[in-house]
DNA sequence: TCATATTACTTGATATTTGAAGTAAGTCGT
DNA sequence: ACGACTTACTTCAAATATCAAGTAATATGA
């Protein structure tokens, strides 16, 4: 194994670590504060960001997920009358998913507050770092999602 | 929102995404080729680290999940004969997880291969990225570590 | 225009993880 | 050396996540 090597390995222990650190930090937080978890927070904000609502396929993309754990994440949103859920009109598969009111009122609350979180974690970093940081995983992201030789 | 925290997200954002997806892989990786997932190869790899063994509450916060947890993994990797389970001289409460012979070699296929797949993931960046990253990813993990006024 | 894919999602069985009790063993102050 | 904490771990139930079918609707192509 080569110094290269070592050093890739190190830098992955860490970018988990750190990860997953921040992770449980918040997603106690959203516990505490709004009784809510991480991945329906991010669920909430990817449908905040699409005002015509997200198929239930465009959801479990975007947030990294299976189709079965969508399906369960909405239906409880749903039930909490957060979420909406009706057949698309041009494709009678697929399942259209919108924000209520309420769950957009929700989802601020939330925003407002995950956010000052988050700045507060990470405002150790200088702006200048963060941008850096922010391309260099931009590589990385890229290479995963496209990968050569890898497995 | 400052322009700062909204740097912040973003970069959390990307932090989170890539992680989870660096982690997808090599869970997927693992479990196509060993028959193994993530969270088994770190529990072995903390044990590989530590030629006395470790106790399961050492176990839990290195590899950052839950006491029950590490009781179910410890568990399945006993039944697979690749770790054994001792009791404490020093403390009757206590319970001292080793890594067999067989988990050595099993430990070591897997390691590997994975240091091949970390590699070859993270070589997209220069050596001094790598270290920049991990240097200020140290800085970050800290800072959860020791929360101050966030939540 | 029908048979054959393909796509979009749901379901149900499993697997994994958490979190709150519970149990047993140490420690401490008196 | 006793009673009241603390610690180390396990257990059990509930919450989440995955995976492999299954169902329905749409697309494709002879």
């Amino acid at each position: 194994m080569s110094t290269a090597d070592r050093e890739s390995l190190r830098l992955w222990l860490r970018l988990f670590t750190t990860t997953t650190l921040v992770e449980r930090q918040l997603d106690s937080a959203l516990k505490r504060e709004f009784s809510s978890t991480l991945p329906r927070f991010d669920l909430l904000a990817q449908l905040e960001r699409a005002p015509d609502g997200l198929r239930m396929g465009e959801l479990s993309e975007r947030i990294l997920t299976t189709g079965g754990n969508v399906t369960w994440l909405v239906r409880a949103l749903e039930a909490e009358k957060l979420v909406t859920r009706r057949v698309s009109p041009t494709d009678r598969r697929a399942a259209i998913v919108r924000l209520t009111a309420a769950g957009k009122r929700h989802f601020a609350a939330m925003a407002q507050a995950h956010e000052r979180w988050v700045a507060d974690i990470f405002t150790t970093l200088t702006l200048e770092d963060r941008r850096a940081m922010h391309a260099q995983l931009g590589v990385v992201k890229t290479r995963v999602r496209s990968p050569r030789s890898t497995p």
